[in-house]
Order: C-alpha cells, then sequence, then structure tokens
DNA sequence: TTGTATGCGTTATCAA
DNA sequence: TTGATAACGCATACAA
C-alpha cells in the first residue's frame, strides 16, 4: 500500500498523482509505449503491454485529462444552461441533455441562473475559455442576444425551448409545438360550448408565450377573448383572474386559458374563493403538464410538453456537429405536444 | 470584422481562437506580459498594457480554461453525483451545491445516475480523470464503495443525503437528521391516540431509511408497530397497504407511517380504494414535504427536509477544502427537519 | 516493435 | 518594466 496522503501540520494533502513517466519509468519504457498501450492506437508486444498494464494498475494510474483537454483541443464537456433546475420542466429537459451526452460520453456542466441576467453573463464569461465543446442554451428568458451571438464562433449552440431573436436562424432550436398545443386548448374549449374565455398570456417577450397565445386564437377565434399578462407563476394567476372577476358587472368569460400550469392552479384559487366552482362554474386549462397538474383537485387539463425529448433532441443535435467540429447549420426541430383533457374543463354553463 | 468562420465544402468549421501568442505578436509583447496584463499579477506599463488590451479585445481573445488547467493542475470544476434530477429532492439538492459552486467561482458538473450501477462507474471512471478538483456525492443507494474509497485520494469527497458504509469516518457527511424526522412523526402519531401503526419502510440497505424507522420507534415504542419493507415509489406504498388490508381478519393499524412521500400517495390511494377515508379511518404521514405533498387531497402530513441546504452545506464543506488542497477530514453535519402537520393525519377513531 | 522530439496554451521562475 | 525559458502531462509525427 502506498500512502495516500502526506500529513503535514495536522493536514492531510492530497498527493500528486502519477503521471505517465511515472508509469514509463516504472515499466522501463518510453512515455509513448504507455500512452499506446492505454489507448490502442499502435501495436504494442503483449509482453510490454502486460508490464505496462501492470504498473498501471499497480501505480493507479490515469491518464490526467487536463493534459489530454490540451492536446485535444476539447474536453468532451458541453455545457447546459437553464435558469432553474429545480423546475420539473428544465429538469426534465437536464435529464434529456444529459442522456444524450451520456450516450457519446460527454460530460454536462450545469449552469443555474435562476433567472438573474447578471449570473448568466457571469457564466457564458467562464464558458468563453472554451472550457466547453457545445452547450444547450435553455435560459426561460429573454436571453443577452449580444453574448449570445459572440459564443457562436467559438463552438456550437443549441437553443432549447425558447426562440432567441436574431439568433434563431443561425443554429439549431429545439422546441415544443407551443402553437400546435395553443390550438389543441382553443379547439377543446370551443367544443365545449365556451364562446368567452379569459386567456392568462406569459411574459410577452417570450416567444413560446406567444406562440401559445397566437395558437390558441387560431383555433378558437380572435372573438370572445380576453387577454392579459401574466409571469408564469401562481400568484400571477390569481391576482389576473381575482382581478378580472372584481371587475363589477356579470362575469365575462365562461373558461380560463393559462399559459403555463403555475398560473392555471392560481387561477382555480382565485375562482374558488371567489366562490366559484371549477369546472361546473367556469373551466380551466393550462399548459405543461407539470407533475402536479393532474394531482390538484379538480386535476387539470392542459398541453403535455416534452421537455425530456427538448432536452435530448437538443443535445444529441448539438454533438453531432461537436463530434465533427462544425459549426451546425440553422435547423428548427419542432416536437409534439399532446393534449390532456382531465377535470378542470367541461361543457360551458353560462354565468349566472 | 474577421470572419468566424471558414467554409469548407458547404460545411463550415470553427476557427482556431486565438493564442496569447497571436495577442502577444500583435501587441509586439511578449506572451508574459499579455499574461500579466490580464492577470494584474505584475505592474505593467500602462501604455503597454493599453496596447494590450486593445488587441484582446480586437481579437477577442479569452485565455484557454484547457492550458490553464493543466498549468495551475485544477480546473475549478466539482463534480455533483445524483440519481435523477427529476426528482424534487435531488433537484433541490442539486441547486444548493450549485450556489455554493457558484459563489466561489467554480463550475459544476452534473452526473446523472439513474440509479443505474453501471453508470455510475462510467461516471466515477470518467472523474478518476482529476478533470474535478472534488466531488459531492448523492447516490441515493447503497453506493459501490470500492471505486469511491479509491476516489478518496485524488479528490476530496463531500457525501450528501446518504450515508456511504465504510467511507462514513473519512470524509464530509452532509445529511438531514432522518432519525428526528423519525421522531416526530412518531411522537405526532402518539399524541393523536394511535396504538397500532404500519411502517413502511424504504430499502434497508440505505441508512436514512433505517433512520427514518428508528426514529419513529423511538418515538413511539415498538409495541403495536408492524413494519413491511418498501421501495420508495408510490406503487410500492399502494401494494404493501393493499396487501395488509387483505390480510384477512380485522384491520391491524389505525395509521400508516410511509418513510416516503410517494410511498404515502400510494398508501392513500390503496385505502381509498378499500373503501377507507383518510384521515378519518387511517391517518397517513409520510417523509420528505416534495412538492405535491402540499397539494394532494388529503393534504398529507410530513416530515420536511432542507434538501438545498443539504447540497450547499455539502457544496461549502467541500469547496472549503478543495481551495486549500487538503484532504478533508471526517465531520458530520446533520440538518434539522420540520414536522409539517396537515389533513392526512387525525385523532384515531377504533377500526370497525 | 519501440523511442525521441515536438507542440498544445498557459503561467511561474529566473534573468535582464 | 519586460522577456526568455521551462514546465504542466499528454499525444503524435517522425525516426529507428
Amino acid at each position: 500500500m502506498t500512502r495516500e496522503q502526506d500529513e503535514d501540520g495536522g493536514r492531510r494533502r492530497l498527493r500528486r498523482p502519477a503521471s505517465i513517466k511515472d508509469v514509463a519509468a516504472a515499466a522501463r519504457v518510453s512515455p509513448t509505449t504507455v500512452s499506446h498501450v492505454l489507448s490502442g492506437n499502435r501495436p504494442v508486444a503483449e509482453e510490454t503491454a502486460e508490464r505496462v498494464r501492470s504498473v498501471v494498475s499497480r501505480l493507479g494510474y490515469v491518464p490526467a485529462s487536463t493534459a489530454r483537454n490540451l492536446q485535444a483541443g476539447s474536453t468532451n464537456v458541453i455545457g447546459l444552461l437553464v435558469p432553474d433546475i429545480t423546475n420539473q420542466f428544465f429538469a426534465e429537459l437536464a435529464k434529456g441533455v444529459e442522456d444524450a451526452a451520456h450516450d457519446l460520453g460527454y460530460g454536462v456542466i450545469l449552469c443555474n441562473t435562476e433567472f438573474d441576467p447578471d449570473r448568466e453573463d457571469r457564466y457564458l464569461e467562464l464558458l468563453r475559455g472554451r472550457f466547453i465543446d457545445g452547450m444547450v442554451y435553455a435560459s426561460g428568458s429573454p436571453p443577452s442576444r449580444g453574448r449570445l451571438a459572440s459564443l457562436l464562433g467559438r463552438f456550437p449552440i443549441a437553443l432549447a425551448d425558447e426562440v432567441v431573436p436574431g439568433l434563431l436562424e443561425q443554429t439549431i432550436l429545439v422546441t415544443a409545438d407551443h402553437r400546435a398545443g395553443g390550438r389543441l386548448i382553443g379547439q377543446h374549449l370551443r367544443e365545449l360550448g365556451h364562446r368567452r374565455v379569459l386567456a392568462i398570456s406569459g411574459p410577452t417577450d417570450l416567444v413560446s408565450s406567444l406562440e401559445r397565445i397566437a395558437g390558441f386564437r387560431e383555433a378558437f377565434g380572435d372573438a370572445g377573448v380576453t387577454e392579459v399578462e401574466g409571469a408564469f407563476v401562481e400568484r400571477s394567476g390569481y391576482h389576473l383572474v381575482a382581478a378580472a372577476l372584481e371587475d363589477g358587472g356579470p362575469r365575462h368569460f365562461t373558461a380560463v386559458f393559462a399559459a403555463n400550469d403555475l398560473m392555471a392552479l392560481g387561477a382555480i384559487a382565485a375562482l374558488e374563493d371567489a366562490g366559484l366552482r371549477v369546472p361546473d362554474d367556469v373551466s380551466v386549462a393550462g399548459f405543461d403538464d407539470i407533475m402536479i397538474a393532474s394531482r390538484v383537485h379538480p386535476r387539470l387539463t392542459t398541453v403535455h410538453q416534452p421537455a425530456y425529448d427538448v432536452g435530448r433532441t437538443a443535445g444529441a443535435q448539438l454533438l453531432s456537429y461537436v463530434h465533427r467540429d462544425e459549426v451546425p447549420p440553422a435547423s428548427r426541430h419542432i416536437l409534439p405536444v399532446r393534449l390532456k383533457v382531465r377535470a378542470s374543463t367541461a361543457p360551458v354553463r353560462p354565468p349566472r
């Protein structure tokens, strides 16, 4: 047994790991031979190879990736930028990216921006040093186009989930079909007989949010749609619906379409607090199909987004170019969504 | 404007980024000076510095981290190994680690094992190359002690959430106080008058799971506790409760303590499917306080685990040693938990 | 079948 | 105030 550490004033410092030279010396061969035994890049006499392997094993030698990275000019690591990893959607997306990367022997470095532009900037600055071979960018918020564009020349970038205006035509884009999802809800509510709907959008600088509402209008028609701008959080849905109810006069909607599930939950809470029943008095539909959507009461009608597939596709697309050291041409990958009809929507009943 | 890419048979290949030599040449100074202008490690004449900065900016030069890493012998990146990033608990934990890392300018490389030992092994093998400066290990399953031990000499490791038998006394350990959590539930049920409880443990090779049950028994007493082994998934809770109900004879419990929330949800479903009401006929308590625990019907009584704090503490502890290039001495950090009394538990009512 | 020499891009040491 | 040189650890072109 070799000692793992050296004592030093009560503190133990990490030992210098064995290098290829140490192995070469102990096996009485050149570093070149050690390298080739391990890589298989050229034939080595079995006897020699065996001797080397035995030393490698004895010293616990593992090639230093830092040196390899410098030599190879690549790290086999891609970056993943998300706004909030505890958000189920981005967690699923991250898993997809991670799976795609793992399949090709790549690692994923996680950049969690918490929707903080400064934090995002710091991360992007960090990544400019070419630490990574590519990046999946899913910022979830209107991104700083400038910084991103400057990275585009350094390594491939795939945009996931959200369009980055101005970069759209320059690289890979993978999103769910937000527009089709909006259409599905629009059609569903119309079929249930609803004619007056309160539509709560997300932030209007997010293309995905705009697309959802646009799709809704396509299928439902513009007439009877009252649109208000929300913020993709529960409180927002609550306040907007509460405000709409307090407007005085008779209720001017029989259904609510919230551009994400959290806002839909807020909407339901506001309706119930106002003494209205969902879906008997008012129907509510959301978007995303987050985990709790199927477990709340009433179970939420919504549109399922293929978050995992978005991540996986973005990762796989990205890596197919990273691998060949090529700049990805512009491409769009729009993944299908599914309508989930549950218990929060029902045939219209005229307002009292 | 310089061209960002070179055309090559319709495919665009990435341009070689400017190196310190390019900058030095263009600014008519030595690479040493460029380095010092950027690092501030030694004084440079303002005139020279200005010339260098202007070239840096013009060429878009950023020091290659790969070369820095080799030179410095460190990467400013730590690894984070989790079983499932889409699990709310591990997502919170990851966020904590990521925050701690970001505060000190470190990146986090995400290793999602999906509870697959092979996948975990592949990751650990990858990381042996000292790509990372340290690791937070939260495998969520009984870990391969051997492989981990061999890494312990290469870089600091902090164990998060789950004890790794045999490594416990060798490095940092950060967990929630599972035992105290179990006690809180035991005491709560006892105070409600329950005397016969079905306790569903998690996998018995997980120390955290054993601790929860042990704590429960400490507070509740051993008498009246029927213990069965579950698997930390909803189905498991369902089946075990369904089986217990079908045992024939009168029901032998008035409350269920499931060692995690998912199993508790399964338990509730099984009870309701059997025509029993929760909590009127049977009380159910869980553990973890996952997001849906407070939104299901009935809202689940459970123990809140400080997942974020576990991650953040593990990350901060780890980095305090990484920073000084020291082997962390054994230390335990046991974070407090909180009882969340909600609607799924009620005073006992004798079985029919 | 194996070895020598070189270079990857940076920073540290030493010298001027 | 600045520069030349070595070194980090590896992989590879070239040589034998």
